[in-house]
DNA sequence: GCCAACGTTGGC
DNA sequence: GCCAACGTTGGC
């Protein structure tokens, strides 16, 4: 099972958010390298949920994928902030998986915390300039973090 | 609020 | 196909 971490800035949407909705389409990503991970996702993959632009950013609990990707609503609704009007809608650009909530941590692993663990030197997230809002991790990053949560 | 780093756009 | 300009991300 392939595990991956995705992005939101809290004031949008938030752990608090998807534990309340238990569910949720994780639209709104329109860089074509993060959909691409997307479409990746199988139905069972974990999520390490991650709280950036906000204080402390970090990663706050678990997801995961409840639906495969498909193609996102909000790209052909002319009212919606994602609209696209270049996106046809027999070749759709964008697409989103249905996530569903797993467990928030007890308390987040802060950013700094992260930096200073050796085993994720290489995650993405970490990497200079890295922007990605979606990104895969590796089961060895994976469990560092857990590890970090204090869980297991 | 600043600004470095990045992705995208559009003129040529 | 290059590359400057622009908009966005996201830590600090």
């Amino acid at each position: 099972m392939a595990k991956w971490l995705i992005k939101s800035e809290p004031d949008s949407y938030s752990i608090d958010d998807l534990q309340r909705d238990k569910k949720t389409r994780w639209d709104g990503v329109r860089n074509y390298q993060a959909r691409n991970y997307l479409k990746a996702m199988a139905v069972g993959d974990e999520l390490l949920f991650y709280h950036s632009s906000c204080d402390p950013a970090g990663v706050v609990g678990l997801a995961k994928v409840t639906k495969r990707a498909a193609p996102e609503e909000a790209q052909f609704d002319r009212s919606s902030h994602y609209y696209d009007p270049d996106s046809p809608k027999d070749a759709p650009r964008w697409f989103a998986p249905e996530i569903g909530y797993v467990r928030s941590f007890r308390s987040i692993v802060p950013l700094a915390a992260l930096r200073a663990n050796s085993a994720l030197v290489d995650l993405v997230l970490l990497k200079r300039g890295s922007r990605l809002s979606v990104h895969p991790v590796s089961d060895k990053e994976f469990a560092a973090i857990l590890k970090l949560a204090g869980e297991k």
